[in-house]
RNA sequence: GGGCGGUUAGCUCAGUUGGUUAGAGUGUCACGUUGACAUCGUGAAGGUCACAAGUUCGAGUCUUGUACCGCCCACCA
């Protein structure tokens, strides 16, 4: 056997593994004519940038599932891959050109294009490289990107098959821009950030007022710069102050144009003055109104955020300095009522930030609704599940109250909308969507075609991952066998952007959903609670930690704390260090004292475990009893629960008592096999959470040749959990507990070695056969029974619930000790009162189960026996 | 405005259908190392389970309300 270094060396031994797991090809998976598939799709990172911690949970979560299923036979792939991630990749390129002074307008289409996919090739390098240094074990074989050759096609064809379906149609409507990106944005993507404005009391003069009249009708609004675009005021219908202004002309200040007041109920009489000014080309609930009123759209600005031609004197102006400029004008004219502070949501773009605007604009939408109905049918009858399960709501009510989705974006990186439009044919007669480009006009023959300038949202290729990956339309070996996919796992942040809209591709293409169960894990954030990003600085790098504490460690140290949210601080990747490095050196101790020739050991078959010492049926009856909570634990995606009961187990049980007592009894070949069977198959139940360490130690065991990422999983025995061992090893560790207890009162220093005398009363068998491990664990050194203990001898020492006595009388501080027992006995004597007054009363004993009382009443018998006990000593010490 | 989650030891969190004396990791303190591991071992201290009321024989757990923190959704200009 190798000499094996007293630290667990995971630089060497990572890499090592990565390259043997990749070469010999072990992840890869395939149809299998007589296996079950289990599948995954990653959720493709954005090529944007490198890995980041939630990344790193993201993946170790599905690692986990995926490594466990493959282990219990499972034909398993877990499908990788990179997400072009549209407005986002582009944003940080031109950040690039910016540093140098460029703009994507001044290098142009093509070679934008090009310095793009130069990024993508670096990035998304990168990040498969991060994946893999993760320990993530995806068939790699098959990493796909969202504008692979096969992909984009996949793109397209979705396209054409909605447009046929009348599902996609093109038109102006109102939606969200950002001026910086000069792009239209989906719902999803304009965020609403909360935003102390003010709202502006403007007041427009009524044309023709009497001069005892009303001279003015005032209007509020937080955005006055787009009143330069207003074609009608409106009031609610039952609003009495404005009946008599309804139908009036007003004269718009500054433009000097002449508008109508019109009634209409979405106006909301106590808000502001009651009137509300209508800018249907700049507000998407004017331009309802707009809609509803034949009104005129007048748009004021330029996609930059510039003041267009239109907006007269103000042209030119970008639209926040427009403000301030026409707040000043209407001042001037004395026609700025008052100004109120007022707390509202400002849309902001998810990627830059800059505050968008509701902006008229021609696009393509995807009619939702049709989509939506299935999606939904197919979540309220628990075909695909959400866990937690809380999500659920979420997600039904934002798929019960969808809207339209905007899919062109006016960027350059991400497909290309497959549309042509014919020159020679007029417009709107001139629309050709075809999958491939057309060479010709079908109509009028013309080659005189021009493709749709804008690209796709990004999410419109991502929506077809779950299939698209497998190869779709072509590949259906594939998608048979591995659609669909059995869970996947996300952040709650994008079930609206991608989870819900996958369910709705997955129905539509293929007619089945994308994946059974939804796993939402929490978000990463530091120690004070703040979300990890690159730009607020506060992010701890997957990597940094992986080169200090090792993949294992970071693996571990993320489950285990991944309840909800996780508060991250660099120190809480010891736990994970520490324990794969006490794995690594109790492996080392049980490899350095077996002399097992055969290392393939069935512990139904090659141990007699009814011949056994106690302490060994204690280990392998914890073992199959933890199993069996790892499974169930797993199986409901409590992973980090698992991870505790293999922490507990091994730790706790195996090193710290069972090692501890078999250390000098090596030599028995049951006890090498009982030590060495428990640590093989611990080591394949830890391979999914920490799998570095453990392939390492499956190599050095030397059990079976090859991975052990393709070994079986353990298979629970039942027959081989005894209960009366377990209760009984039990006693022993509460026994020997108490004893380091009493030592540390006493201070008597642990490895002195003491006498124990039982109460023959209360002797027991077993216990006898077991003194040894009282003798070593517990430095207990003579263990004698006695008819009747003489109390006075043994008071001082006398320890109820354990049921002995340590005749230790010269060591110990009697008065000292009287006091202790007194308040013992006194707090007995407290919940010996409440016990019967439980007991006594009717309703707990109608009520109660069974076994509860059952167990209340023997606990009172002890209660009252020690009370007794307790005070025979006091009497006896005097 | 609507919805969701959280509040348990100094810190980070478990606590599964209500059932003995509420647990772990970490930190603190004490003691300990003759060869698996100091990334270790043994032990101690530390909790009115946010607050209030209710249901119950019994509430950290169920109900209602309050407070604070966080998140998501929403077209009140």
């Amino acid at each position: 056997m190798p000499e094996l270094s007293t630290r667990f060396d995971f630089k060497k031994v990572e890499s090592f593994w990565c390259k043997y797991w990749e070469d010999n090809n072990i992840f890869h998976g395939q149809v299998h004519p007589d296996k079950k598939s289990y599948s995954i799709v990653i959720p493709p990172p954005n090529v944007t940038g490198i890995l980041h911690m939630g990344h790193a949970l993201n993946n170790t979560l599905q690692d986990i599932i995926i490594r466990y299923k493959r282990m219990q036979g499972f034909e398993t792939c877990w499908m990788p891959g990179t997400d072009h991630a549209g407005i986002a990749t582009q944003n940080v390129v031109e950040k690039k050109l910016a540093k140098e002074d460029k703009t994507r307008y001044d290098v142009g289409r093509e070679e934008m294009l090009k310095q793009l996919w130069a990024w993508k090739k670096e990035y998304g390098d990168t990040i498969i490289n991060q994946l893999k240094k993760l320990g993530a074990s995806c068939d790699w074989s098959r990493t796909r990107f969202t504008m692979d050759d096969q992909y984009s096609e996949a793109v397209r064809l979705v396209f054409v098959k909605l447009y046929e379906k009348g599902l996609i149609y093109k038109g102006k409507y109102i939606i969200n821009w950002c001026p910086r990106c000069q792009t239209a944005l989906s719902d999803e993507e304009a965020e609403h950030k909360d935003h102390q404005g003010s709202l502006y009391y403007i007041k427009y003069p009524i044309k023709d007022a009497q001069t005892n009249g009303l001279q003015f009708l005032t209007v509020a609004t937080t955005r006055p710069e787009t009143m330069l675009g207003d074609t009608a005021v409106a009031v609610n219908p039952n609003d009495e102050r404005y009946k008599n202004v309804l139908g009036r002309t007003l004269i718009l200040p500054l433009m000097e144009r002449e508008i109508k007041v019109i009634s209409d109920d979405f106006v909301k009489p106590e808000f502001g003055t009651g009137a509300v000014k209508v800018t249907p080309a700049h507000d998407p609930n004017d331009f309802a109104m707009g809609q509803r009123h034949q009104l005129e759209f007048l748009n004021v600005m330029h996609p930059d955020g510039k003041m267009n031609e239109l907006a007269g004197e103000f042209s030119g102006i970008d639209r926040f300095e427009a403000r301030e400029a026409i707040l000043d004008a209407l001042e001037e004219r004395k026609l700025l009522e008052k100004v109120e502070q007022h707390a509202h949501a400002v849309g902001h773009c998810y990627r830059c930030h800059t505050v968008v605007e509701p902006y008229l604009s021609k696009q393509w939408f995807v009619k939702m609704r049709p989509l939506a109905e299935p999606a939904v049918q197919v979540v309220k009858e628990g075909k695909v599940k959400f866990h937690p399960e809380r999500w659920t709501k979420v997600y039904l009510n934002w798929m019960e109250n969808i809207r339209d989705w905007c899919i062109s974006r006016q960027i350059w990186w991400g497909h290309r909308i497959p549309v042509w439009y014919c020159q020679d044919c007029p417009q709107d007669q001139n629309i050709i969507v075809s999958v491939k480009a057309p060479a010709k006009c079908p109509q009028c023959q013309s080659t005189n075609l021009i493709q749709d300038e804008d690209v796709l949202d990004t999410w419109f290729s991502s929506w077809l991952w779950p299939f698209a990956t497998f190869g779709w339309p072509e590949n259906k070996a594939d998608v048979n066998f591995f659609y669909p996919t059995s869970s996947l796992f996300t952040a709650s942040e994008i079930i609206f952007f991608w989870v819900a809209r996958m369910v709705m591709a997955g129905l539509e293409f293929i007619g089945d959903i994308p994946f059974e169960d939804v796993y939402i894990h929490g978000t990463v954030r530091d120690s004070k609670g703040i979300k990890m990003s690159k730009s607020l600085g506060n992010a701890i790098d997957p990597l940094e930690i992986i080169g200090e504490y090792g993949a294992d460690a970071l693996r571990f140290s993320l489950i285990i704390n991944s309840g909800q949210d996780l508060y991250i601080s660099k120190e809480k990747f010891e736990v994970g260090r520490n324990f794969a490095n006490k794995i690594w050196n109790a492996s080392r101790l049980v490899l350095m004292n077996i002399s097992l020739e055969e290392r393939n050991i069935d512990l139904t078959k090659d141990v007699d475990t009814t011949q056994l010492d106690l302490a060994s049926k204690w280990i392998i009856s914890k073992f199959y009893i933890t199993l069996k909570k790892i499974d169930l634990a797993i199986e409901k995606y409590r992973f980090s629960e698992a991870e505790n009961l293999i922490y507990e187990f091994f730790w706790h049980n195996y090193c710290d008592w069972y090692l501890e007592i078999i250390k000098n009894k090596f030599d028995d070949p049951n006890i090498q096999k009982v030590a060495f069977a428990i640590l093989e198959n611990f080591i394949r139940i830890t391979h999914p959470f920490m799998p570095f360490v453990t392939e390492e130690i499956w190599k050095n065991l030397s059990v079976k040749e090859g991975a052990l990422a393709i070994q079986a999983w353990p298979d629970l025995k039942k027959e081989l959990i005894d209960e009366k061992s377990s209760e009984q090893m039990q006693t022993v560790i509460e026994l020997i507990t108490q004893i380091r207890n009493i030592k540390a009162q006493w201070n008597i220093k642990p490895q002195q070695k003491i006498d124990l005398a039982f109460s023959s009363t209360k002797k027991e068998n077993w216990l006898t056969d077991n003194e040894d491990i009282l003798k070593k664990i517990g430095n207990i050194d003579i263990v004698s029974y006695q008819e009747q203990l003489d109390i006075k001898e043994a008071a001082t020492g006398l320890v109820e619930q354990v049921k002995f006595a340590i005749p230790l009388g010269s060591l110990i501080d009697i008065e000292q000790e009287k006091k202790r027992i007194i308040i013992q006995k006194d707090q007995h004597t407290k919940n010996c009162v409440s016990l019967e007054k439980r007991l006594g009363n009717q309703k707990f004993l109608d009520k109660a189960p069974e076994a509860v009382v059952a167990k209340e009443k023997e606990r009172l018998v002890t209660l009252k026996d020690k009370i007794k006990e307790l005070e025979t000593v006091i009497q006896n010490i005097g």
